[in-house]
DNA sequence: CAGGTCAGTTCATTGACTGAACCGTAAGGA
DNA sequence: TCCTTACGGTTCAGTCAATGAACTGACCTG
């Protein structure tokens, strides 16, 4: 990771996580990918990412098997990045930072996160309290909090101001 | 966090976490925290860490309520660093990420943590299988996996290759 | 008093991040 | 056909953080 040097000396799974996700931007970059973010612009904007950051975040977490580079169209050609299982099994971790982060930090609401099937919000380990199981990324749905921000600048974050659910694609990509 | 910049723009509880925690060496200072490190000397040869950047990290921690420090010795002045509630509140984000890197990314097994009062392996989610409910960080034992180098440099890796509790104190600090 | 330990600070060097500008492909419109 | 725009980058100079080695200062031990 960051300047040449890895945790090279460290012996421990968390380090080499971290070598791998621990750049700046990096998680969020995957978190926006959870949320269904997919194309090069849709990131730009919403994370108010540099350019050539982006870039290269994109290009790792590809190497490294997080994100997938798909073709969406031929002409003009371009690509949107789509979370691998390696890359969404991350979201307990950032489920777990979040939770931290509001607890802590975050005095307003920001956003919830939900049981598709039942509508219970869910636990601290991403399990539904009601249903009683893990709910798998796909049937989680993000709901905006009132802290959140009515009326944001970009796109992105206009259309993440209605319900949705997890790694299902932005509509109106790139609006 | 890094560079200058915060996430400034970004209205999320995981960026809050990451300006706090997300620059390079922060968690794996949290991390030698929970396995019961506490001065300055130890986790200096134990991250291999440059010096000024460990104490950046320290004062970084201290005043974000991480870490506290505490002077255990008059003469000469002698602190140590131990964390706070909300640091401890850290585990899960770092059991997730552990768990991720080695699922991903670690061939042999390194570690594991298990449940003092039964022995049993913990789950995903910090959990204990067998007692079922989720297991304080203080009730957790970390025990040396095959994949651990026996006979490691610097002295706290020597000490951590025995069963220890997580929190509590590294004995023989500073060798 | 000499030597050693601990917990830092200082500093020159290296290298990552930033922001702005630029580029190439291709579509759409006049 | 030419002009403009959108997208997905790359390039580059400037800035700022990380690195590693040297240094400091308080204190203890022999």
């Amino acid at each position: 990771m960051a300047l040449g040097k890895d945790y090279a000396t460290q012996q421990c799974s968390i380090a080499r996580a971290l070598e791998i996700v621990g750049e700046r931007w990096t998680l969020l970059v995957v978190r926006d990918a959870l949320y269904g973010v997919r194309r090069y612009n849709d990131f730009l904007v919403h994370l108010g990412i540099p350019r050539a950051v982006l870039a290269a975040r994109l290009q790792t977490l590809t190497a490294e098997g997080i994100l997938e580079k798909r073709r969406y169209q031929q002409s003009p050609p371009r690509d949107e990045y789509v979370l691998t299982d390696r890359g969404i099994a991350l979201w307990p971790t950032l489920r777990a930072l979040g939770l931290w982060g509001r607890e802590h930090y975050t005095d307003a609401r920001l956003r919830s996160f939900r049981h598709a099937d039942c509508g219970t919000e869910l636990g601290a380990y991403g399990e539904c309290p009601a249903c009683g199981g893990v709910v798998p990324v796909g049937d989680v749905v993000m709901w905006p909090g009132p802290g959140l921000d009515r009326d944001p600048a970009d796109p992105v974050s206009r259309v993440l101001l209605k319900p949705k659910r997890l790694l299902e694609p932005l509509e109106t990509e790139s609006v």
